[in-house]
DNA sequence: GGTGCGATTGCA
DNA sequence: GCAATCGCACCA
């Protein structure tokens, strides 16, 4: 019987290099983790994610192949991509895979203890864990940015969906590559 | 160099 | 239902 892993232990590359369904349904539970230039780390477990997967997934920013914007999704593994959306907001990504394929799976909601660190949505995670486009391509197993191990999710407790606003890519906006946990639904109707 | 729009959110 | 707000993708 293998020991439980210590949940404050830091997932390392070797954890994101992996395919990227697999890494996003492994996030659930997950514990993000910020250092601010100034204050203390500012902690959450992650409980729900979006996974954009490859070239040919239609509703990734990759779909039409490199650009400056979303380099970070071409490198490998262990790196976050941020970007601005609709010129107000940054959304939270993690890179995964090998170098060459463009992967990332972004971070959706995340729970806290402390009630200022519950971000529901990708843009008031980001700005509750005061997460901008200066953390973009940074590593994930560094000291200002990483996760932690948390406590493992059941398969009972993974749920899945399409992913959310990505009505413009066909058939792959039926993907179900949305994962949460259950129980906790998004608040965001639609 | 010009134009259209988005992996969202909050308010009417 | 819709405005906010701007970097960037795309076209010329």
């Amino acid at each position: 019987m293998r020991r439980p892993e210590n949940p404050r232990s830091r997932l390392q590359v070797e954890f994101y290099r992996r395919p990227t369904l697999d890494v996003a349904r492994d996030l659930l539970g997950r514990v993000l983790c910020h250092r601010p230039a100034t204050g203390r780390v500012l902690r959450g477990r992650i409980t729900e994610v979006e996974a954009y997967d490859g070239p040919e997934d239609r509703a990734s920013h990759a779909a039409r192949g490199p650009t400056p914007r979303n380099r970070p999704m071409y490198e490998a593994g262990g790196i976050a991509y941020v970007y601005l959306i609709y010129g107000m907001h940054h959304c939270f990504n993690v890179v995964t895979g090998d170098a060459g394929y463009p992967a990332a799976i972004l971070i959706r909601a995340a729970e806290s203890p402390r009630a200022e660190l519950s971000a529901r949505g990708p843009g008031r995670l980001t700005r509750a864990f005061a997460i901008d486009l200066e953390l973009d391509g940074t590593t994930l197993v560094g000291d200002d940015l990483w996760l932690e191990a948390g406590a493992p999710v059941p398969a009972r407790a993974v749920s899945r969906s399409p992913r959310i606003g990505v009505d413009y890519a066909g058939a792959w906006a039926e993907k179900p590559y949305r994962f949460l946990i259950a129980g906790h639904p998004e608040v965001s109707r639609r």
